[in-house]
DNA sequence: ATTCCCCACCTTTTT
DNA sequence: GGTGGGGAAT
């Protein structure tokens, strides 16, 4: 028999979770789908560890779990907390069976990052070079613009959409599995007239993907899904996993489920989890209705156990977070119980702009720094990346340490794409699009002659070798000459991959120069690149886990000076899913923010943005703050100009809500802008020099 | 054909 | 403050 051990911490819901199947008679687990509902700070995560754990307790190797996560972090963390768990079970029964554990829960990852891997390994099945490249969504994009160009689609009298909406539109076309004509009918109605020149367009996108061996987010799981379509090929994925697990569940697309069902057809081994209340990711396609109909699709019934008791926040967080949903309509309507206690009052803070609500945050998050919270069990949330701008220019005036998570800034920069490509071309030579954008960087080489440079390497077979023997006609030949000869020492498979991202800086180092104009601002970059490339292995591994898990703060890269240092968390709602904090600031409160002005009209996006209103709410454990900013910018940050708007209390704020709240009005130290002058000025101006004296110590 | 310069636009959210 | 598009100069 088993330990047990385990268990003891869980309530019953949670134990009936984790335990959920047989045991086999020799070693092993057997089990029926199983589908936990999982409120928000309901032990989520906890049990879905427990719940591995027990499997491995039970003999089931870990190598054979198949872990399907929403990001790199969360795969990070379930594997910590299973290791730890059986760990602690084992040592009491078996002594430390368990050390490698983490090690050998290796199948662990996002969709997209399992689908890699799962395709270079069976490339050979699939027609598929196994050296494919990976392409980010700016490349993507590029390559549907080249393409929009081609096809004479760009110069219209009337106008066809941008390659971003080309490639949402594409997308959501393949990640929903409807028919083009759906998606535009339900998302893009104004690009109705074009459906027949998007289809050429998405035709062209395809064949050039599959010409230069790339393959971009959706084609990962597009050919995962492709692969198991082939009965044989879906058996032998699906027997190399006794158990496969997926969490957050709510925000897995169509294509996604049915991969799922194609490796797991019975739901034997298949556990997902997901809280229908917490689904944010429609715009990626996501389907809340894999979570609604999981139980109903299989035969007999999935098991489904509803995880409802809290153990993150107080109950009045929770009450705000009720009260919000307690609006929505009825099917949507959840409850959430504390186990804590009542805990503080949130506040509803009233601030005259946003100035001042940085203020606010800054004055808070220290007080409750002496109120012995550390700054990292703090966090402040917003509706998009920038709203946290002014807030960062007080902070870092202010010397308060931060790091912010979501908002890639770092992969979109133009230098660092540059030497990327140069790595990608390297590695593979097919990539026309990395080919095009290094060629671009000589002098004298523009498309046209890029375009013919590549035609002429093709013709060769796609060798470097072969591209030695093109003569561009403006460019220098000690520039080309060198360029050729990089690119031809980068190829070598012999070439070990510590130093190659030197190398290729060596050879960037003039050209970047040339090209940009303050390329000093844009040195630390470069720096923190060749510095980034040391902990991957490989020099595929580094340029395909670049783009499936960017660097998702901007501390990954930029100076953080001691990883013990204490540091506060600015984060995106989206990038903040799963996780918690004592403190929580919630910023713009706004109609226009909560919810986002791209969301009005359509109820269904009103929804969902009042689910990320919920999860936002549902981060904190002891004290929330929802701050209300009257002057709310909806272009920009307070340049000179002044492109604000009044008024406008988001309209989840109704009166049953704001009862769930303190009100505060929080007056900061007005600044000498053009406000403090025309009006009151006197009685205002005291305060202000007040404050700064204050804030001198 | 390339480059340079001016201008508009920018910012939802992410694998 | 950066980026991409459009248009003129080289």
């Amino acid at each position: 028999m088993a330990t047990t051990a385990h268990l003891d911490k869980l309530n019953a819901a949670q134990r009936k979770a984790v335990t959920h199947g047989e045991p086999l008679p020799e070693k092993g687990f057997a089990s029926g789908p199983l589908l936990i509902l999982a409120g928000a700070g309901t032990g989520k995560t906890d049990t879905l560890a427990h719940r591995v754990a027990h499997l491995v307790i039970h003999g089931v190797d870990p190598a054979r779990i198949l872990m399907l996560t929403f990001t790199r972090r969360a795969a990070h963390e379930m594997r910590r907390r299973a290791h730890e768990i059986t760990k602690q079970a084992l040592k009491e029964s078996m002594g430390g069976v368990s050390a490698t554990i983490s090690q050998r829960l290796a199948w662990a990852g996002t969709f997209h990052s399992i689908g890699n891997r799962l395709l270079r390994h069976y490339a050979g099945h699939l027609q598929l070079d196994p050296h494919f490249s990976v392409i980010d969504r700016g490349d993507s994009a590029d390559l549907m613009d080249s393409l929009r160009a081609e096809l004479g689609l760009a110069a219209r009298d009337q106008r066809f959409p941008r390659k971003d909406t080309c490639l949402a539109i594409y997308s959501n076309r393949v990640n929903t599995r409807a028919p083009l004509k759906e998606t535009l009918e339900r998302h893009y109605p104004w690009c109705l007239q074009w459906e027949t020149e998007l289809t050429a367009l998405f035709r062209g996108y395809v064949e050039q993907k599959q010409h230069a061996h790339l393959l971009d987010y959706d084609d990962l799981l597009l050919y995962w899904h492709g692969m198991m379509s082939e009965a044989r090929l879906a058996q032998h994925i699906g027997a190399h996993f006794d158990h496969v697990l997926v969490d957050e569940y709510q925000d897995t697309n169509r294509l996604q489920a049915e991969i799922l069902h194609a490796l797991k057809p019975d739901g034997a081994g298949l556990t997902v989890v997901g809280d229908d209340a917490q689904a944010i990711y429609s715009f990626r396609a996501a389907a809340v209705e894999n979570i609604l109909g999981f139980a109903q699709r299989f035969q007999p019934r999935a098991e489904v156990v509803a995880l409802a008791q809290n153990y993150r926040s107080t109950q009045q967080v929770l009450d705000v977070a009720n009260a919000v949903m307690g609006e929505a309509p009825r099917e949507q309507r959840k409850y959430l119980l504390s186990v804590r206690g009542q805990g503080t009052r949130p506040r509803a803070v009233t601030v005259d702009e946003l100035q001042t609500q940085a203020e606010y945050v800054r004055t808070e998050v220290l007080r409750r720094r002496e109120a012995n919270v550390p700054l990292r069990r703090q966090a402040v949330l917003f509706r998009s990346a920038s709203h946290s701008d002014v807030l960062e220019v007080e902070l870092t005036k202010h010397k308060i340490p931060y790091v912010k998570y979501g908002g890639l800034r770092f992969l979109e920069a133009a230098h660092v794409k540059d030497l990327l490509a140069v790595l990608r071309w390297a590695d593979n030579p097919r990539n026309s699009l990395a080919a095009f954008r290094v060629l671009q960087l000589l002098p004298g080489m523009g498309p046209v002659n890029a375009a013919a440079a590549i035609e002429h390497m093709e013709t060769g077979g796609n060798t470097f070798e072969a591209l030695a023997g093109f003569k561009p006609p403006q460019t220098h030949e000690i520039d080309w000459r060198r360029l050729i000869e990089l690119l031809r020492a980068l190829a070598d498979p012999q070439l070990p991959w510590a130093g190659q991202v030197h190398q290729a800086r060596e050879w960037y180092q003039k050209h970047f120069e040339r090209i940009y104009e303050h390329f000093h601002t844009r040195l630390g970059d470069l720096d923190q690149l060749e510095h980034l490339s040391g902990q991957y292995p490989s020099r595929e591994r580094f340029i395909t886990e670049l783009t499936l898990d960017p660097p998702h703060a901007t501390s990954d890269l930029a100076g953080r000076p001691s990883l013990e240092e204490d540091y506060l968390v600015l984060s995106t709602i989206h990038s903040a899913k799963g996780m918690e904090w004592d403190t929580v600031y919630l910023l713009n409160v706004v109609d226009g923010s909560f919810p986002s002005e791209f969301s009005t009209g359509r109820p269904e996006l009103i929804e969902e943005e009042r689910r990320l209103l919920y999860v936002a709410l549902t981060r904190a454990q002891n004290d929330l703050a929802l701050v209300m900013p009257l002057k709310f910018h909806l272009t920009q940050q307070s340049r000179q100009g002044d492109a604000h708007v009044y008024g406008g209390r988001s309209r989840f704020m109704t009166e049953k809500v704001l009862k769930t709240l303190d009100a505060a009005i929080f007056q900061g130290s007005s600044r000498l802008g053009e406000d403090a002058l025309q009006g009151t000025g006197e009685q205002q101006l005291t305060v202000d020099v007040g404050a700064r004296l204050r804030d001198m110590w």
